[in-house]
Parts: C-alpha cells; sequence; structure tokens
DNA sequence: TCAATCCAAATTGTCGACAATGATGCTCCC
DNA sequence: GGGAGCATCATTGTCGACAATTTGGATTGA
C-alpha cells in the first residue's frame, strides 16, 4: 500500500544486497539496540551468509550513518543522540521547504491528484483509529516522500530519502512512544497539498517549513519532558 | 597549505581506505575517464591490492555516487551530466546559505579570524597571479568549507561535504577550463565574512544565496556558449 | 598496592580459489 | 539472408582460510 521502499526493491539480487536491506531494516527498527557492539562472524551466521557480503553491507551502512567502525576494532551500532536529531531536523527545514516549493511548480496533475487521493485515505483511516499511532507515522513519511520526489531534482531527492529519513526512522523506532500530534499535522498536509495544486511556490515552502518546524519543537518538548 | 583532504586523513589505516581514497582522488581528477567501464581485477592490480578491500572501496563510492554498478555487469565512473550538475547547485543553494547564517550565529571568534586570514592570504596570491585559475578554485573550494564548518552542524557538515562536493569537484575537473570570475567571486567573498563577522545572519544566508545562484548561473551561461 | 609490560585470545583485514551470472559469437533453422 | 537458440567465455559474486592488529588480563617489578 505504502511506498517505503524506496531503494530496497532492485535490492534481491545479490546476498549483499540481500544482507544490506535486512540489516538497514533490523538497524532501523531497533532490533538490534543501537551502540552496541556487533562481530562480524555473529552477524554473517544471523543472516545466513558469510563474511564477504557482510562487509560490503557494512560499508554501505558506514557511508549512511547507520553503523560505526573503527579499523581493527568492531562495528557498533548508531545511536542518534537528541542534539543531532534536532540538526537534521534543521536541515530537513531547509531541504523539504526547498522541495515544496518545486513541487508547487513540477508536479503533474496526476501526481497531485495521487497526493489528493492519499489525504482522502489518510482522513478514512482516521476514521478507524486502528492502530493509528503507528499508522499515521508511516503515513507522514509517505506524504512527505511523494512531495520530495515532486520536486523532480534528484539530487535533493537522493539527499533526503538516501541520507536523512533512513536515521529518522531510526530515532522514531529508539524513542517508540514519540509525542505525537496526528490531526495537527494532517490539516498542515492537508494545507501544503492546496498550496501545491495552487502553484503556490512561496506559500508551499513556507507551509513546510512551519510544518517540519512544528515537529521539531513538539520533540524538543517531548525531550525535556523526558528528562 | 588548504585543508581539502577532509575524509582522507584517516584513510590510510587498512588498504580498504587507501584504495577508497585513492580510486576517488582518480574519479574525481579524472584520470579514469568519466562513463568509462572498468573491471574489478584491472582496479585492483593498479592500486596494488587485492579484489577484496577493492570491492569494500567500490561499495562506498557507489554511496557516493562516484561510480554505478550493476549486478554481474560491472562498474561503470560516474559520468554528471550538465542537469545533475545544476540540480546539485539548487540544493547547495539552500543548503550553504543555511551553513552561512548558523556560522553568522554559532562561528567563534577565532574560527572568523582563521576566514578573514584565509581571505587576506587570497588577496595576496592573487596579486602574483600564479596558476591562478586552479589556486582560486581550490581556494573558493577551502572557503566553502569553513563557512559550513562554521554552522556547527554535523549533520549539515556531512551532506554537503560528505556527498555534494565530490560531485562537483568531479565535474570541475571535467569541464577543466571551465569558466571563471575570480574578482567577483572574491568580493562575494569578503561580503559573506562581513555579514558574519557583524552576526547578520540574514544577510549572510542572502549573500551566500546569491554567491552560488552566480555561480551556477555562470555555469548555465557556459554552457550555452558550449553548445 | 599500583603501574608498566608482555602474552594470549579473539576479532578484523586480506587473499586466493571456486561458483554463478550475463555477454559474445557461432551455428542452425526458417 | 536473417533471426532465434545455444555454447563458450569473461567477469562478477561468494566462500573459507590465513595473517595482522587490538584488547584484556596476568605477571612482575618498584
Amino acid at each position: 500500500m505504502f511506498n517505503l521502499e524506496i531503494d530496497n526493491i532492485k535490492a534481491s539480487r545479490t546476498a549483499a544486497d540481500r544482507v544490506f536491506s535486512a540489516l538497514q531494516d533490523a538497524i532501523v527498527r531497533g532490533d538490534i539496540p543501537p551502540g552496541s557492539r556487533v562481530g562480524e562472524t555473529e552477524l554473517a551466521e544471523r543472516f545466513g551468509t558469510s563474511r564477504g557480503p557482510l562487509r560490503e553491507a557494512l560499508r554501505r551502512l558506514e557511508s549512511r550513518r547507520l553503523v560505526e567502525r573503527t579499523p581493527h576494532v568492531g562495528i557498533r551500532i548508531a545511536s542518534l543522540c537528541h542534539e543531532a536529531l534536532i540538526q537534521i531536523y534543521y536541515v530537513r527545514e531547509a531541504l523539504e521547504g526547498m522541495a515544496a516549493r518545486l513541487a508547487a511548480v513540477h508536479m503533474s496533475p496526476e501526481e497531485i491528484d495521487g497526493l489528493r487521493n492519499l489525504l482522502a485515505a489518510h482522513e478514512q483511516d482516521e476514521a478507524l483509529k486502528a492502530d493509528m499511532a503507528y499508522f499515521q507515522q508511516e503515513g507522514d513519511l509517505d506524504f512527505h516522500y511523494r512531495v520530495i520526489q515532486g520536486s523532480h531534482n534528484t539530487a535533493l531527492t537522493e539527499l533526503l530519502i538516501g541520507e536523512l529519513y533512513h536515521r529518522i526512522r531510526m530515532y522514531r523506532y529508539q524513542i517508540s512512544a514519540s509525542a505525537k500530534r496526528p490531526q495537527k499535522a494532517f490539516g498542515e498536509h492537508q494545507r501544503i497539498v492546496e498550496a501545491i495544486e495552487a502553484h503556490d511556490g512561496d506559500l508551499a515552502e513556507m507551509l513546510m517549513r512551519r510544518h517540519i518546524s512544528s515537529a521539531r519543537q513538539n520533540i524538543e518538548q517531548h525531550q525535556r519532558d523526558n528528562l
């Protein structure tokens, strides 16, 4: 239903790609505790492969900052400190604001229809209120994915989806019961879509920046509460 | 003199890191023709190592979009088309504008002094006019590096230096005689530093965005001329 | 008792060989 | 003569074994 596995689709060609996807999911979902040390042999047998493909997967995960390596010592699963997450949100504000502006200019009518339908689906699902927290989170991600891809700027898309989003998702699972604000976020999504429909780039950027800024402030508030 | 090898310093620990740095330099400098196919065995003996470390280096270069891999077929050196370069410059405009804003707020007096000294050195070197084109380019890079790091936002720094700059450098070597505008760029640098010194984030962002926008327009003009 | 040194165990880094897959050229049939 | 199918070949993917390095503890000396 949702189109979340952007770069995991073609991953099943070789064993190295398979273990890369599996390991990334395991890290992002928190199956492997963040900050923990893991041995290569252990991981290799866990994923049913040899150390060769595993090491290639590790290199790629290192580039994505999901694991940290120190030569001759080993690897440890990255743990996103709160400060780093806030920094990422500031970068998101700049990049996704730009994405929204570009989307307002470059999105095709079909893509805009898709966005509208997505929001409509969210509205219906919201009525169900079944497993809503998780659902809202994934739906939120899907909304942002579409706007980003609507920018039709490959460099921008690769940066946001390929570099930042995995780390954000990892953090969401880490503090599993993250503060949510579904109704408010849903309304903000709707206004962003309206701005995109009107091809109003300035407004779309401003609304998206506010949207992400609100999310960041929400996280910061949550951090203060849990001190 | 210049601090260009940000992430190549720690690279000499293992053979895999060494071949990674060497291969990256070879690609960025154009020693290996962009778009060309290369075999693993060939590369391995070229860098005096086995295929194991080489493959790990390739995986990391793939994450940086410097090489493209297709399973069971091989690798080819990435070739940056003009459109992709322009897209990167738009992203740079957003990210480095943000970096300049943050630098105006967070840069320490010592860092600001360093920036000033750098510009002074450029001014003197400009008088020499010795090998100026290359010099200006590297100096320009160094200036931007410092502003970016002055933002004190790790996520932002990693994105710009770790992801985008290598590709930009590769392109500079590809069209080796890129259009230059040293005097103009130098003046823009000075004004940006003045804004940072005055801790005027708004102005610093605006000037940096204009600076990069000018560079982009310059490239676009150069492209039109060479059609 | 504390510190420095050395040894050993475990883990990572590297290498060469084997298996699997895609590409190239040939042959054969229509 | 042209195209489809097949066999060979080169290249990549994978694996197991060996070498190099770090870490941790044990031992010895002050």
